[in-house]
DNA sequence: CTCATAAACTAGCGGTGTAAGTTTTCATTC
DNA sequence: GAATGAAAACTTACACCGCTAGTTTATGAG
């Protein structure tokens, strides 16, 4: 087959149909050949569109990381805002479990993941936050997010009750986690942000707003 | 070359020269045929040591989780013995961080990785907590650490100040994450850490401790 | 001494990412 | 409107991957 008259592929359905592979059937399933044979073409042709296969994985975690609300931090105080934040980056990314270990890795140059970096790094030396401070909120909280997306707490135990009944006297229901899967990873989240959250609520009252208040235009 | 007279291979050796492979050059570029040729051996030979490729990274794994040291759940109190272990947890981690995306996926049935819940999630319900609250703190933390060792957050920004400065106004400095990438890690480690026992500690006396002395034998 | 097992080998299968070169069509320019 | 260069599909091919199968020989147990 010759060049087509009315083109087989734009990078808008290489992404798409990306994810939804990768959704389907995990991240090391995905293949240049399996990606193109499901898009109707041969393997070799999606690189007149991407030049390599890790390019084709940025623009899929792109479209993931677009999803992350960070409006937040232009309307409401910084706790509030961070909170949002942080629930809306892990329901961003439990929508797609199988993408995040190459997400985790950083935001690179992809364009989303650097907004995404720029609106909270921003509205947290708004609030008053020293930079280097702010750059530390920004990545406990992201250590935190992307932890709990990358592997499930839950489905990390094997379900095989004899496996803990003989030598790990306390995980003896530990083969249950994975039935609850859900809610026990979404409850060890949110406990987690409150406490962290909470934690970072008595650190400003303990520095920023006192070194406010002690300057003359605090 | 027929069975030798002295085994050319043991377990050991196999799984020492695999993180020593990952260490250097990556978890990606570790193939069967490169670590046997590193130990002076055709491909093949693994398996006469190993079922599959992913056997021996389990071995890995556990070997880089031996290291962490969860002694602190048997002789302080609680709060003391998670600072104690997240920190040795990380630095164990951050020892090895390429093969924490691997490890990341959770203990399945490595032998350290479940001492190491067990004795957390032990620690924890005999300090008062909640079976279901244990659950879920040891897993919070778990999120925390291996986010903080699965990608460095500094690490994550490209060196390339042209980058930043034409569309995203706050990372100016960004660019320069990477020279001090140990300390910004550190540092974000710390705070996040403190924040988050900070908060915990917090919901113990609002639950555990209140719940206790209006206890009979509180 | 016998013999099953262990531990190396070689050969090879089906899969991978991607480079190279071919063909035809589209879009632009003279 | 013809010429031309880029675009977008193709085929072929390379080096590598995890792993299986079958071979050879040394070891250790009965």
């Amino acid at each position: 087959m010759p060049r087509p008259r009315r083109p087989l592929l734009t990078r808008d359905r290489i992404v798409e149909t990306a994810l939804a592979l990768i959704d389907a059937d995990g991240l090391g399933a995905l293949s240049t050949r399996r990606l193109a044979a499901a898009l109707g073409v041969q393997g070799p042709s999606l690189y007149n569109h991407f030049a390599t296969k890790d390019e084709i994985l940025d623009a899929v975690a792109d479209t993931v990381t677009v999803a992350v609300d960070t409006g937040g931090f232009a309307s409401r105080d910084w706790l509030a805002a961070l909170r949002d934040w942080a629930w809306s980056y892990r329901r961003a990314l439990t929508a797609h479990p199988n993408i995040v270990p190459y997400l985790a890795q950083g935001p690179g140059r992809r364009p989303a993941a650097l907004a995404m970096a720029d609106a909270v790094y921003g509205g947290l030396v708004r609030a008053g936050w020293p930079p280097a401070r702010a750059t530390h909120i920004g990545a406990a909280l992201r250590y935190f997010v992307a932890g709990s997306a990358l592997g499930s707490f839950a489905r990390g135990f094997v379900e095989d009750p004899e496996l803990y009944a003989a030598h790990y006297p306390h995980l003896r229901q530990a083969h249950r986690l994975a039935e609850h899967q859900q809610s026990v990873d979404e409850g060890a989240f949110a406990l987690g942000l409150d406490a962290l959250l909470h934690g970072l609520a008595a650190e400003y009252t303990r520095t920023v707003e006192t070194v406010e208040s002690a300057r003359p235009n605090g």
